[in-house]
RNA sequence: GGUGCCAUCGCCAAGUGGUAAGGCCGCAGCCUGCAAAGCUGCUAUCCCCAGUUCAAAUCUGGGUGGCACCUCCA
């Protein structure tokens, strides 16, 4: 399996470890907010990656936290009147309905910061002890980037003196611009959390590093992780200042590849809270079936920015479309579980650092040539067995086409058009016995002008949702 | 301003030295009562210029045009 490692910015062979055993952790969601296609794109790479893992023979451990302290949480709670946990909650039960309805199974742990503040006071004293941070007179304390002579080797940036200089004098309790919080003192009636430090919140960088300790971290191993990932926006600062405080805290370095996904767009324009663009996947997911949105979202190499737009997700649909037809022909078939050379060639794209593009082809390979030698005469028993060993395992492997192929097809149909929808077919069925085509076209000329394609077999009338 | 990424058919998108995958759309055909679905066939020399090489979309240099990060953000 190769990996591209942002950090050493190239593609690398992928080797964990421990034989066998992967330990994964990607940074997860600011519970004050509904998620949007970005969280989602970054939640579905990474599951993606695990599905690879796992079919690559590995014992995958995978980590994503929650965090559940937060400013913006805070502001949120006093704008609501709210208590901070209800909203914490509300948005943590939201994220994990709507990372399911697009086919993301939990990671292993998802550990909160509420839960991992011991970890963090450990981290933190460990790091004021060996001289790596200080503490301010007003109580703050300060990561001291100085005392680090790796800082900025993740993200290959240059310090800049004079941004440096300006930002020194705004903030002079810093000893340096680049300083960040770890701990924050809070002298107002705001929620705080008592430490050894005094009363305050911790800072944002220092929670992940606590949380890779206390979960995943060995340390025997070189690496407190195997892979760390995130948004590619959070390589610098977030993941820069994290990997510096597990270096100085600690003896090994955070994390032996750093794997970051590329943005969502929308229409071309940046997706961002202050913009205040944010298309939510709760409001996605009330037009598009989740497993189109998966489909789509997925499509697009992950380290590329991808750029979402309504005509390329219908191009989406009609490709998954396929993978439903022909699960369509095959219904009722028992489930086959056999490996095939096909099952070999996409796993091995995929195992190239998640070329999925390469593997969509792959399957729609596969699937014309099943639908061209099915629709030579003939019972085609082997093929049909290897054809659903195939589905399956893009099920298992890229979580496609997991439903039921004629409810895939109804989705966002209620129960009474569905019955509607049956009394016309009949009808039809009807006309077209008695050769009265006329009338049998006009009731599906109606049926298609309500968004619904009829399709005649010889196993009777099907209908599909346009 | 600093740092970095990208530029492949109308659209989406692989390919990173050996002579351009796949999908959508379009056109033609097979199938069909007609359709839909499915199948078959057709459609690019890779932003521009220069260079390296037997050979470049792929490497180097220079342009042009996008974008991201440097501040909370997936």
């Amino acid at each position: 399996m190769t990996i591209y490692d942002s950090a050493q910015k190239k593609k690398r062979e992928f080797i964990p470890q421990e034989e066998g055993k992967v330990t994964l952790y990607v940074c997860g969601p600011t519970v004050y907010d509904d998620a949007h296609l970005g969280h989602a794109k970054s939640a579905l790479v990474f599951d993606l990656l695990t599905r690879v893992l796992k079919a690559n023979g590995y014992d995958v451990t995978y980590a994503r936290n929650i965090t559940d302290i937060d400013d913006k949480i805070i502001k949120k709670a006093s704008e609501q009147k709210k208590d901070i946990k209800e909203i914490t909650d509300f948005y943590t039960e939201a994220f994990h309905k709507e990372m399911q309805a697009i086919g993301i199974s939990r990671p292993n742990i998802e550990p909160k910061a509420t839960e991992s503040l011991e970890a963090m006071f450990e981290l933190i004293q460990k790091l004021i002890d060996s001289g790596h941070a200080y503490k301010t007179a007003e109580g703050d304390v300060y990561f001291d980037t100085a005392s680090d002579s790796e800082y900025l080797t993740l993200s290959h940036r240059v310090q800049d003196e004079e941004q440096m200089q300006n930002r020194v004098e705004s903030s002079s309790a810093k000893k340096n611009s680049a300083d960040f919080a770890m701990w924050k003192s809070v002298s107002d009636n705001s929620l705080t959390y008592e430490s050894p430090f005094g009363a305050g919140r911790p800072g944002w960088h220092v929670e992940c590093s606590a949380m890779i300790e206390k979960h995943l971290a060995c340390s025997n191993n070189k690496f407190a992780v195997d892979i760390h990932g995130g948004g590619a926006d959070l390589l610098f600062p977030h993941h820069e200042n994290e990997a510096a405080q597990t270096r100085c805290a600690t003896e090994h370095a955070l994390a032996n590849y750093w794997m970051h996904n590329g943005f969502v767009n929308i229409n071309g324009e940046k997706m961002s809270k202050s913009l205040g663009n944010s298309f939510f996947l709760k409001d996605a997911l009330k037009v598009y079936d989740g497993e189109v949105l998966r489909f789509y979202l997925l499509s697009t190499h992950y380290r590329s920015n991808f750029n979402f737009n309504e005509e390329d997700m219908l191009a989406s649909k009609k490709r998954l479309d396929k993978i439903y037809r022909v699960k369509k022909r095959l219904f009722g078939l028992a489930d086959a579980n056999e490996k095939t050379p096909f099952q070999e060639k996409l796993l091995e794209a995929l195992s190239d650092d998640m070329n999925v593009s390469l593997a969509l082809a792959q399957i729609d390979e596969m699937i014309s040539t099943a639908n061209e030698r099915l629709d030579t005469p003939g019972k085609h028993k082997e093929l049909k067995r290897e054809t659903m060993a195939n589905l399956a395992y893009i099920e298992k492997v890229l979580g496609f086409g997991a439903k039921n192929p004629f409810e895939y097809f109804q989705f966002g149909v209620n129960e009474a058009t569905k019955t509607k929808l049956a009394n016309l077919i009949a009808s039809r069925d009807e006309a077209k016995k008695a050769k009265n085509f006329e009338i049998s076209d006009k009731i599906r000329d109606e049926i298609l002008a309500c968004g619904v394609t009829l399709m005649d077999t010889p196993q009777g009338t099907f209908w599909e949702k346009v």
